[in-house]
DNA sequence: CGAACGAACGAACGATCGTTCGGATGCGTG
DNA sequence: CACGCATCCGAACGATCGTTCGTTCGTTCG
């Protein structure tokens, strides 16, 4: 079980419309896996050309440095988690309960969806220099600080109890964000059980009163 | 506050048990200051000598190589967050929401106290080889085993209600582990009380039912 | 047909990597 | 004083790193 592996996922998944097309496509494919295995700094340029099928010397034709794939990585897992939780509350109407049932429904989501993106957008964030990694620090701060409001008017609301707002936000967001490295598909839990599961956890740590006759 | 480093802590902490004395104390944890802020492959030999006021050859009349340093940080730090939840665990008595609460602050105390520790022991673990890991990955399995018993004998007792024992554990370890990255010792919050908090967030992941005159 | 162009590549650049080796230095013990 | 022993270091090893340069190739378009 605890293998000596990053994380569980095998497979790279990108999404159609973050994938360009061709050459570039298949080099932040191939950088996906290798960064999410092995890390940024571990992977080299080489592995990334071989993995997609050309030589290092092309892949400076598509991406002017390998911090520049890294940034992209992150710009677009970043984004692509920004967009589904925003969506997700958007269409989730004004009760906060509902709205932390759609935020962590779809956070999980992202990261079981996509471990890969999830962990590399992630853990391999700080080595970005502060110009690179702008565009991925505001999309993060934006997502951080939708969940913290949807607390926050829980909390005004009195329909959430919590001591401190942003301990709930770390909390709920931490534990969501480390389902990436152990989530697999070929696991005998569905996507959704799990989003299902963490979505009702994130209720109980901010103490919703819920219908006794739901049972577990 | 999301700001472009790792971590927020900013000196690397090590017990004294666990330092030995003289030139490989020295390496150890000066290594473990670069291995956490920038990870193990991007932190050089050369920079770990620097820091420590030696030379690169020096390093290796101490330990064999790199990589066996990682492997001792990361042994130090699963045993350190072993024998705390262990102890932690024994000394609260027989009932699981006890145990619980136990092993739940041991656990985020051990991420605050040792950040650096915590997120090299964890983070970085993948690097290291089946056979220079192996210590490692026992001390892990050991430490996860024991809340996934505190659960389970929690849910045998109709203490606890969550429809699956493992997902729990991932959700509660999961947060947990996440303090490492973000807890500074500068911050307004005191390490028992994020200790505290944590806590009660897994007795409510758990459902068990308090006492509601307890506030939040 | 020939000019223009983007994609890909072979080869090499300087830099840095982990690591090794032989020797210098200091110190406690005979 | 002479010795053994551990510590430390200067210098260098081969390997690999990210990156660059000049060129070739196939396609497109006038």
């Amino acid at each position: 079980m605890t293998l000596n592996r990053r994380l569980a996922a095998k497979a790279a998944r990108l999404l159609p419309e973050h994938k360009p097309p061709g050459s570039p496509g298949l080099i932040l494919e191939a950088a996906l896996k290798l960064f999410a295995e092995r890390g940024y700094a571990a992977a080299s340029v080489r592995e990334i050309a071989a993995a997609s099928g050309l030589k290092p010397a092309t892949i400076y034709g598509h991406y002017p440095s390998k911090e520049h794939i890294l940034a992209e990585l992150c710009r677009v897992g970043h984004e692509e988690q920004n967009r589904s939780v925003r969506a997700a509350v958007l269409n989730s109407g004004a009760d906060p309960r509902d709205q932390i049932v759609a935020y962590v429904r779809a956070h999980v989501g992202m990261h079981t969806s996509f471990p890969m993106l999830a962990v590399v957008a992630n853990a391999e964030l700080h080595v970005l220099s502060a110009e690179l990694g702008a565009a991925t620090f505001s999309l993060r701060e934006q997502s951080e600080r939708l969940l913290g409001e949807i607390i926050q008017r829980g909390l005004d609301r009195g329909v959430f109890h919590v001591p401190n707002a942003w301990l709930a936000v770390a909390a709920i967001g931490g534990m969501g964000l480390r389902v990436a490295y152990w989530y697999s598909p070929e696991y005998r839990l569905e996507p959704h059980e799990v989003a299902d599961v963490y979505a009702e956890y994130a209720l109980r740590i901010l103490a919703v009163k819920t219908d006794p006759s739901a049972g577990l």
